[in-house]
RNA sequence: GGUCGGGUAGCUCAGCUGGAUAGAGCAACAGCCUUCUAAGCUGUGGGUCAAGGGUUCGAAUCCCUUCCUGAUCACCA
């Protein structure tokens, strides 16, 4: 039992004796006391002034006496206003730390036969561009969210929805058939992903030439648009291709792996990974028949043109388009057919989909239109919706080639690492192997946190002019401290130290120890915390005050310097403990920490 | 216009299930390496928590109104 359960107990029970009234869980308020107050955890009495009817001064030294003389654990106490601060005695904190020290994962769950599983889709790329800014940002978050609920005791499954059909993608295709000159990603040096982008890009050009030259002929904007000879082969190919031409077939089959291993490249790089892709191709017609079976149920209507439509005005929403007149699919229909084949596949207890706050609207009607469709789990999906990563100017737009991409974002932040690590010295005696390692870990790590240490919900701000910071709060910081601790237990190592399971009881600790201590202890609730809320931005931010933190012991304190031997091994066994769980956090952000840097 | 977010220091962000004098980092300035890695540590300056009202012993936090801002309301995905 954690220390704030044992006073909580302590204070439930302190005040039914007192006043002779049970109080609510709720009014017992734990927290930790501020760092200009002497104490480690604050009572708020205010909630029993109605039971003391003493003024708060009385009542928290009343609460205050009685404990000191019934808790073992609380050695001193003191009151301010109506704040309760107790000191929590220094055996219990040694005793606190042998139990990290003892614990295989602390901090972790692990899943069992009966734990719920929960199914993670995240990335989801269209096939016809490279990744993006904007999809680091729901791949880091995806990753790490599934990191931190199996952290939490579920089974997890990450999948990935390639959208790897439709009219973008024949928009590539057509680009390179008239103008690619068959070109390769082996021909060209290019990553298939880039190739295929610079044809839709190409596409695009040569599209927007066309309707300004129709525009010039005396066309409208739509006019121009529906005559363009362009859009018209680009979309009787999306019909070759639906009709399972073999030519076209081929072709896009050839493209696609192009583009997929290029994705593979970059998700490799970044470290995510999927334990079962789904595309598109292969699940846009299981919708069509659910809504069908719907519309003879009744659940949903048709308009005179053919086309089905779900009448969602008794929740307060507009009617949604299921299926066109010529019963091809839309999105919509595509992710019900989607939700059908992974329940089929899986025994999934929770479905959560990754994906950017501006597809709100689309989850909330999946959601009722599976739940009206029969689908149990409908009502509870989750949508985990995050913001979208801003330039400094606004939106990115791929028109005015403000995007930034994930590959050269990666490779800059790398060799930004490589470029400080060296000026620093910090290479010195490497081999090669272990610089290009150290520089991929840091120049990731930085990026990775810069990310993550946002609340997923907001938008955030990416400024690509200023390369990210290497100091403050940042991942480079932490990974820093993480190496400076391994650097002193390889030291002790050396000196032939052992860390004993069992420390000495007797030890008389700083207050920044016995904080330090109190901080590793809250590393379970912060895990549980960012599993309730889905933000890997509470685990970003608990490890960066554990670091600041243990920045001031170390700079204040000598560990293998210190000459009482109990201290000495103290000290190395609370590193060691705040190197594991930086490690284990970071861990769960999808960031590696280095032994050395 | 309807719906849903967001607005905290010059900048990037914490804090938001109500608690003590609102915190970090960056940037600026001033210190600390013969001592376990200075990607560190210490200090100085910097705030009408968008505005107004309400609830409360207590509001950045909860409620209402207004302002600003973003997303969305497609037979695109």
């Amino acid at each position: 039992m954690n220390i704030e359960a044992k006073l909580t107990e302590a204070v439930k029970k302190a005040i039914t004796t007192l006043y002779g009234v049970e109080p609510q869980d709720a009014q017992i308020q734990l927290s930790k006391t501020k760092k200009e107050f002497e104490g480690h955890l604050t009572l708020v009495v205010f909630p029993f002034l109605k039971v003391s009817k003493k003024n708060p001064e009385a009542t928290a030294t009343e609460i205050g006496e009685y404990l000191l003389a019934n808790e073992p654990a609380i050695s001193a106490f003191n009151v301010i206003k109506g704040f309760l601060n107790l000191t929590i005695a220094p055996a219990v904190w040694v005793e606190m730390l042998n139990q990290i020290n003892q614990t295989a994962h602390f901090g972790v769950t692990e899943a069992d036969d009966n734990s719920p599983l929960v199914m993670i889709e995240y990335s989801s790329p269209n096939t016809n561009k490279p990744l993006h800014l904007g999809h680091v940002r729901n791949n880091l978050l995806g990753y790490s969210i599934s990191e931190i609920l199996k952290a939490n005791g579920n089974k997890v499954v990450k999948t990935n929805i390639v959208n790897d059909r439709g009219i973008h993608i024949c928009k590539s295709m057509l680009a390179w058939k008239k103008w690619g000159e068959g070109c390769t990603p082996e021909s060209t040096g290019k990553k298939g992903d880039h190739l295929i982008g610079d044809f839709y890009v190409l596409f695009d050009k040569n599209y927007k030439a066309e309707l300004a030259e129709l525009q010039a002929k005396g066309m409208t904007k739509e006019e121009a648009e529906a005559a363009s000879a362009l859009m018209a082969e680009a979309r009787e190919m999306l019909r070759l291709w639906e009709a399972g031409d073999q030519d076209t077939y081929s072709m896009w089959e050839m493209m696609n792996n192009w583009v997929y291993a290029g994705f593979d490249e970059t998700y490799k790089m970044m470290g995510v990974d999927f334990d079962k892709i789904y595309y598109e191709s292969q699940t846009y017609l299981e919708g069509k028949d659910k809504v069908l079976e719907g519309l003879e149920k009744g659940l949903l209507y048709t308009k005179e043109d053919g086309s089905v439509w779900a009448d969602l005005t008794p929740q307060g929403l507009d009617h949604k388009l299921l299926l066109r007149g010529d019963g091809t699919s839309v999105y919509m229909t595509q992710d019900i057919g989607t939700a059908k084949i992974r329940f089929a596949d899986y025994p999934i207890d929770k479905m959560v989909y990754v994906v950017g706050n501006e597809q709100n609207y689309h989850f909330q009607v999946l959601s009722i239109l599976l739940d009206r469709l029969g689908f149990k789990w409908g009502k509870d999906l989750v949508h985990f919706s995050y913001g979208m990563v801003e330039l400094p100017e606004g939106k990115m737009k791929s028109r005015e080639g403000t995007v930034v991409d994930a590959d050269d974002l990666m490779d800059e932040m790398i060799s930004t690492a490589r470029e400080t690590s060296e000026e620093l010295g910090k290479l010195d005696g490497c081999t090669p192997e272990e610089a290009n390692e150290i520089a991929k870990t840091v120049g990731l790590g930085a990026l990775k946190y810069f990310i993550l240490k946002v609340d997923p919900r907001k938008n955030m701000t990416f400024n690509p002019k200023e390369s990210i910071d290497f100091n403050g709060n940042t991942g480079p910081f932490i990974q820093y401290t993480h190496a400076r601790i391994r650097s002193v237990l390889r030291k002790a190592a050396d000196m032939g130290i052992v860390i004993p399971t069992e420390l000495p009881a007797d030890l008389n600790l700083s207050e920044k120890e016995e904080g330090l201590i109190q901080n590793l202890a809250s590393f379970p609730s912060v895990v549980k915390d960012a599993g309730d809320n889905f933000s890997p931005a509470v685990i970003a931010n608990y490890i960066y005050d554990l670091v600041k933190d243990y920045n001031q012991f170390y700079h204040d304190f000598s560990i293998l310097k210190e000459e009482n031997e109990s201290l000495r091994i103290f000290r190395l066994a609370l590193s060691e403990n705040v190197a594991r769980v930086i490690r284990t956090g970071m861990g769960l952000l999808g960031i590696n920490v280095p032994d050395r840097m």
